[in-house]
DNA sequence: ATGCATGAGGT
DNA sequence: CCTCATGCATA
């Protein structure tokens, strides 16, 4: 059985890396970084450039309006079932698929959703306004920040978790002075973004201190047989200490990582009274890399439409000498990234 | 720490 | 085809 300890991270590959996660980065940067309506690096040194840009994307996206034939607006709700399924800690074989636990539903409906009126010109035109050094503008046409989900699946395990046999004190701090009515525990609660963050930041610290990399807490949460919970990977653990995992994703994981800190703290302590017991992956996927400049151009799009249609993306694709997939799988990205928490704009 | 990708579940 | 939760590959 491989403790928890061991601070031998599974090494992602054999080339370049090094096991260990010892350093310690300031959240808070990540935070700031994601406040910023666009997220990219670049974006914000040539701000000054963009107003051809986005005189060039503006003038799209009025096209696009005129051009749009209304639809009809998606709710964009899911409830997932939970299924669990086996994983494969030791970094590769096959495509494995996981338990696609997690998910609610968001409350918020706010978009329309413009329609084609991609025309060559405009593309070209878009294009050379991008290609003078602009930077896509910030201003994401509209941030939905939704306010606050109202779960559903997942959200009642999280709950019955807790809530019924909260056997432990559990950290439920309000540092804010706003609670509307007196903590009714009833399934409203413990949503908040704040406590999230503090559980976030406590949950790094121990672990750390526990000495276990990100990667291990995800391997190790297989062996808490939480039903419908399997491991996790470095980059979740990774991403629910740096908050850029989607509220709703938040709160599904965070009762299952609570879970994991006690039963770790426990083992450690009992290690610390026996101490002599020790106990002492291949095909890979290509990630394409989409170059600076058609990042930018990308970005621009976006910024007026983010929900291309598929022929816009198509004519994108071809503009820009990209996949047509690759450039679908982009925007659903930059969406879900838009979405991801950081208290964007939720107060 | 993050960029691009996959897949499940829904419309 | 979308959204979401996640993960592999990488910078």
């Amino acid at each position: 059985m491989m403790s928890m300890n061991s601070k031998q991270a599974f090494s992602m590959h054999p080339m370049l890396h090094e096991p260990k996660y010892t350093h310690l980065h300031t959240s808070s940067e990540a935070i700031r970084r994601a406040c910023l309506p666009t997220p990219q690096i670049q974006g914000n040194i040539f701000a000054g450039f963009d107003e051809t840009l986005l005189r060039g994307a503006e003038a799209l996206a009025a096209v696009d309006i005129v051009s749009q034939k209304s639809h009809p607006f998606k709710p964009d709700a899911t409830y997932h079932t939970m299924s669990s399924v086996s994983c494969t800690p030791t970094s590769s074989s096959v495509h494995l698929h996981h338990p696609s636990v997690l998910s609610t539903h968001h409350p918020h409906h706010h978009h329309h959703q413009p329609s084609q009126g991609l025309d060559g010109d405009l593309l070209d035109h878009l294009n050379s306004a991008i290609s003078l050094g602009g930077v896509p503008g910030p201003e994401v046409g509209s941030t939905p920040a939704h306010p606050h989900s109202h779960m559903s699946a997942i959200n009642h395990m999280a709950h019955h978790a807790h809530a019924h046999a909260h056997a432990q004190p559990m950290n439920m701090a309000h540092p804010h002075g706003l609670a509307p009515h007196t903590v009714i525990s009833g399934p409203e609660t413990e949503t908040d973004p704040r406590e999230l963050e503090s559980f976030a930041e406590r949950f790094k610290q121990r672990r750390i201190k526990l000495g276990v990399t990100q990667a291990d807490v995800g391997a190790a949460l297989a062996n808490l047989k939480i039903p419908g919970v399997g491991c996790l990977s470095q980059s979740t653990i990774c991403r629910f200490e740096s908050l850029t995992l989607s509220h709703n994703n938040m709160v599904a994981l965070k009762p299952i990582l609570e879970a994991w800190l006690e039963e770790a703290e426990r083992a450690q302590r009992e290690k610390m009274t026996k101490p002599e017991i020790y106990t002492g992956g291949d095909k890979k996927r290509k990630r394409t890399s989409i170059a600076a400049p058609e990042k930018r151009s990308l970005e621009a799009y976006f910024a007026v439409q983010p929900r291309p249609s598929s022929k816009k993306i198509a004519a994108i694709a071809e503009k820009l000498d990209l996949k047509k997939n690759v450039v679908r799988v982009w925007f659903c990205n930059q969406r879900q990234k838009q979405k991801r928490m950081k208290f964007s704009a939720t107060y």
